[in-house]
DNA sequence: GGGGTTGGTAAGTAGTAACTTACGGTAAGT
DNA sequence: ACTTACCGTAAGTTACTACTTACCAACCCC
């Protein structure tokens, strides 16, 4: 349930472009928002919210410097997300493997 | 490149809702359009559109199947993504190793 | 071949989301 | 204390997207 919720928000979140260049960024190394600003073509509002986003999604966290908020990976979050890729794959193969067994059964009970 | 674009689309296709419903159904076993159109609450047409978009990502096949078309899995598709979302990780892990060494080097040398 | 299924496509609409400018709020430097 | 730098939020606009109904094409059964 909350599960499906986080999963949900983090492929909303992963949706953008923008907010994916946004969290590769974050990702190699932590950056201020002005920084991200400077480097990508919209506006720092605009970063500031796709900020908000991923860190909804918890993707990413931030820690106050001063004025500046530098936002770093969240690598929970990441994991999170691994995790049920990683169980979902598993479970479609399953579900891949025995169809395919059901259908050589088929064949060879009518060949 | 290519991969980018995939992901990208991989990435939007799983983030709508109804769309990861259909996936998820797809992927526990191969659906004809009418049988998910039954089983959810939105329209047949709608279910096609989704499953096109779903198809482009490459993250489903349509084998025909006389007037009727039975969606599967492709795993090919989820393999991609699953790659990806890997090698982002470590990739992810290894900076943010890198910066928490960084951060004890630091603090050690000014403590 | 006609009637009945099954599905993809076209056109139109309502809701949402990404972006902008404008503003307020907090922390550091002088 | 005043200014400066950095950031989040509010309000508004535009573009996109998910959905509907209507229509058309392909295939099977009689």
């Amino acid at each position: 349930m909350t599960d499906q919720m986080a999963l949900a928000q983090a492929f909303t979140a992963l949706a953008d472009p923008t907010r994916r260049e946004i969290f590769e960024r974050v990702a190699a190394r932590p950056h201020a928002v002005g920084e991200l600003a400077e480097e990508l073509p919209v506006s720092r509002p605009a970063v500031s919210q796709h900020l908000k986003v991923l860190s909804d999604a918890g993707l990413v966290t931030a820690r106050p410097d001063g004025t500046r908020r530098i936002y770093a990976l969240d690598p929970q979050g990441l994991a999170g997300l691994r995790d049920y890729l990683d169980g979902f794959w598993q479970r479609s193969l399953r579900a891949f493997a025995r169809a395919a067994e059901e259908h050589t059964h088929t064949r060879q009970e009518n060949p």
